[in-house]
DNA sequence: TATAAATGACTGACTACTCAGTCATTATCT
DNA sequence: AGATAATGACTGAGTAGTCAGTCATTTATA
């Protein structure tokens, strides 16, 4: 055998394209600048990732796994409904909030047209654990019959908008407030009379 | 007195830049392509628009302008919060459904780092009827004293939640219940009890 | 020493923006 | 009205620069 290819770095590369692609958007980042940031020559990269399309879809990949992973350790099966959706909510948020870059990273490129419809696909796959709590809500009759998309796609906004003005607000204690306000108005909107 | 400049023309460009840009994304579409699909000479455009940045910005504002003109027209003074919200609801995604390359426009551009922060609120600045509502609905009691920026971001993301399904689903006879439906969630979210 | 990882100069395709020159249109003059 | 002069919108080849990806060579390891 001769030298081996070393794991730890293509997260390294991750790590230097996330950073960098925050800074200065996707498209201004060079794979160059990336190869340099991660202390490598430029060629480099493309043994760890084909194309730099590829860099950026792992990166879409890897953020909504690594959330997805600290977001069900949190659940506990046995909660109810309501419980479930607020740890989704302040797990989320909370894990967003220390990986600013990475919420930052999936705003810039979610809608970009920057990745292929595969990829959001499969992210979106990540999301199981918000149709489990759905599903338990409906049976439970604790969340109104709306479509199960629709309460989806609530869950998913309501965090981004608590998310952008937590973003905008430079004030950390009125953080918690946007929070737990924001929680509110998403369960009232959802939950059974 | 020479040829007038034609400002026809410049409507022309922020039509097939439109087209372009959401067709292949504002990075990968020229400034050449644009003045072709527009019928001129490539350096033509940069009469109209000083730079391509220029143009983005252009198509942003000339977007945020038309849509509020037209959701003012739809507005009455004298109607409760309740019906305010519901006329802005409808209203904001009946327009992008007639204009979906304008919404997926917006969405593209508004968190990608193309646009500056001037322009980003410059573009807000449209928003000025959300806050009237939302205002009234204090006045009236009938919303619940959450702070005005969150009750603001609730209603912009709550359209988009609605329009993201409305745009992945096919079947036309299930967009009005998204968006019936979508507006009871929004308004059970942030009414008094 | 055999093997494969790492390097970085290089390539070719592409891009935003420029500018010297053209020509249709308008203004002025006889 | 006819002829000429002035205007400035428009053209498109050209410029300077960028970047993803390649590959001949070097370096490190087993």
């Amino acid at each position: 055998m001769a030298k081996q290819i070393n794991p730890e770095k293509k997260s390294k590369y991750l790590q230097s394209a996330l950073k960098l692609f925050v800074a200065n958007g996707v498209k201004n980042t060079s794979t160059a600048a990336i190869a340099r940031d991660a202390g490598t020559a430029s060629g480099t990269l493309f043994l760890y990732f084909p194309t730099k399309q590829d860099l950026i879809h792992n990166l879409v990949l890897e953020i909504s796994r690594q959330q997805s992973e600290y977001i069900i350790s949190l659940l506990n099966p046995s909660s109810s409904a309501e419980e479930s959706f607020r740890t989704i909510w302040t797990g989320s948020i909370q894990w967003f909030l220390e990986r600013l870059d990475a919420y930052h990273y999936i705003r810039q490129v979610r809608d970009s047209g920057l990745i292929s419809d595969d990829v959001v696909q499969e992210s979106e796959r990540y999301l199981s654990y918000y149709y489990t709590a759905i599903q338990k809500g409906f049976e439970e009759r604790t969340v109104k019959p709306y479509p199960f998309e629709l309460v989806g796609a609530f869950l998913y906004q309501g965090i981004v908008s608590v998310m952008s003005l937590i973003s905008l607000t430079p004030d950390p204690n009125l953080h918690n407030n946007y929070v737990k306000d924001g929680f509110e108005i998403f369960w009232n909107g959802i939950k059974s009379d």
